[in-house]
RNA sequence: GGCCGGUUCGUCUAUCGGCUAGGACAGCCCCCUUUCACGGGGCAAAGACGGGUUCGAUUCCCGUACCGGCUACCA
């Protein structure tokens, strides 16, 4: 027998599995393994009736990325299967018939005009946005307008209806919320929510409860923005006689824009330049594609931490977490009820602490296909892991890694000497001749001899060495950036070194006194 | 408009009635470093407003303001 916590996620494919998504996820992922429960991943595959290509893998290709793992999901499989909502289809018609029968929903037979025919009537400056609801139903064309032969007839006939859900008139409905503790809401105020859509699909509200029951969820995290809809699900709860295995829900805080205020959207990013969505994700109608976490050079570690601190913390200075220190200090009591904007900054700093901290044998699956990528391979991996620990304190992004170990495997494409000239001189030019000559009879070639025989040079032509670091520098990766210029040296070898002092020389003037 | 939620440095946040309001990111300064970083030290920066309750309110209650969410046969 399974431990009694089963926590859902049920993503929405609209378009790329986004921050606030994954952080759902995460914290679903979070109290689950925390409580011993199991994760549960159902798919909604559908948007707006049609069917979203790719979706399916894409969220379950980038909660693996993640790490955070379903136990139940269309890929894994288990016991209340299928966890696809269009292979669900089927099952929800039953319940919405189930739930007229007992008088708590009916059919509605109104076309799209006639709703907005009704909204326009309806309309007034004091209630702009009329709704469907207890004293307008009165004038619509539903079963509880029309006689019982005249809606066999047009049921008979086919007519296209929706099932709609009977709000009550005066009642208080209650809900026990995780984080934010009991809210009350008048039905009065709610509306009759469309159930079932005259395609047979379900809509979310009725989904998420037949699917809730038969998947035996206990616990339910989604966005705050769900929180007007709750009375409406609490009493479809209720209404179908489930009320006792009712799930525990939690209404996540909203991630907001970093600027100005509102959730944050895809359009953000697009405007402000940082990820919104976990991994690439192209749009299947406009084949566009918007750059993920993932493909700009976030590390999944990183993501992760980044995404549970916003809206969580532990109540510890702490603020590096790895995903099971996060499984075990997680609580629900410290998640923040207000919305937090994001921080682009904050979420690479993030990254760059953990690059610091992860080891080259670990960073380097990540960076040798960045490498590979601008043609560089054959890589041994003892060097790279070398070259991996001399950098990685500069990277922020791995991307970071290709400009800041490019140089130790070719010559610069080209090098910087503007930063040269300005002190070029003579006595300079003499110093990098007579340092190749030098070099070239080296026999220890290590950063400690190197540097050595570098000082004794220029201390024998009276030169200051830092006058030369620099231009050596430049000639050996290009620029001024770069670990010690003597570890660098002795990575790239004699004859690589030699070669390119010798290439830089030939670019500069060579002054005579 | 209505309903629901929220409100501590620019940003993420700590504080479960005692506060000289703490930490982190970003910013600025200094040290280290003859590059770029890392690291170390420092500066600056906050309780929306008005009423209560209390010996004492950032913390509890009420109101106001502001912000957000929802108000679709979208989720």
């Amino acid at each position: 027998m399974s431990s009694s916590i089963r926590v859902r996620f049920a993503p929405s494919p609209t378009g790329g599995l986004h921050l606030g998504g994954v952080r759902t996820v995460l914290f679903n992922y979070l109290f689950a393994k925390q409580q011993g429960g199991s994760f549960i991943v159902r798919i909604e595959d559908t948007d707006q009736n049609r069917l979203v290509e790719g979706a399916e893998a894409y969220i379950l290709d980038t909660l693996s990325w993640c790490g955070l793992e379903p136990d139940e999901s269309t890929r894994k499989g288990g016991p209340f299967a299928p966890y696809r909502q269009s292979e669900r289809k089927p099952l929800y018609r039953k319940y919405a018939e189930a739930l007229i029968e007992k008088g708590y929903a009916y059919y509605a037979f109104d076309t799209p005009e006639a709703l907005e025919k009704m909204r326009e009537q309806f309309s007034t400056p004091q209630n702009p946005a009329p709704q469907y609801n207890h004293s307008i139903r009165q004038h619509m064309k539903n079963s509880l307008t029309l006689s019982a032969t005249e809606v066999a007839q047009l049921l008979a006939d086919g007519v296209p209806h929706v099932i709609r859900i009977k709000m009550p008139e005066n009642e208080t409905v209650h809900c026990d919320d995780m984080i934010r503790g009991d809210i009350s809401f008048d039905t009065q105020m709610v509306d009759d929510k469309v159930l079932l859509k005259a395609d047979g699909m379900p809509t979310y509200h009725l989904a998420v409860v037949v699917d809730d029951y038969l998947m035996q969820i206990s616990h339910a995290f989604r966005g705050e923005e769900w929180l007007p809809s709750a009375p409406v699900h609490i009493l479809l709860w209720k209404y179908l006689g489930w009320e006792q295995q009712m799930p525990r829900w939690a209404h996540l805080p909203l991630i907001l824009k970093p600027d100005g205020n509102g959730k944050l959207s895809k359009r953000d990013g697009d405007r402000l330049g940082f990820p919104v969505f976990a991994m690439n994700w192209t749009d299947p109608k406009t084949k566009e594609t918007t750059v993920g976490f993932k493909e700009k050079g976030f590390l999944p570690q990183a993501f992760i931490n980044m995404l549970a601190l916003l809206g969580w913390n532990s109540g510890t200075d702490q603020e590096i977490f790895t995903l099971n220190e996060l499984v075990e200090q997680f609580s629900i009591q410290r998640i923040h009820k207000g919305g937090a904007k994001f921080d682009y900054e904050k979420a690479k700093w993030f990254n760059h602490e953990w690059i610091k901290r992860l080891p080259a044998a670990e960073l380097i699956k990540h960076v040798l296909p960045l490498l590979e990528e601008i043609g560089i391979s054959n890589i041994s991996s003892n060097l790279l892991e070398k070259i991996i620990d001399l950098v990685k304190e500069r990277c922020t992004l791995l991307t970071d890694f290709v400009v800041q170990s490019e140089f130790f495997f070719r010559a610069p494409a080209s090098i910087d000497t503007a930063s040269i000239l300005p002190k070029w001189n003579e006595a300079k030019n003499l110093f990098f001749i007579e340092l190749v000559r030098s070099w070239q009879l080296q026999n220890q070639w290590n950063a400690d001899d190197l540097h050595h025989s570098f000082q004794e040079l220029s201390a024998a032509n009276d030169l200051k060495p830092g006058e030369l670091m620099l231009p050596l520098r430049i000639m050996l990766v290009g620029g001024k950036f770069g670990p010690g210029v003597f570890d660098i040296a002795a990575i790239i070898g004699k004859e690589a070194s030699i070669k390119r002092i010798e290439a830089a020389l030939s670019q500069l003037p060579h002054p005579h006194p």
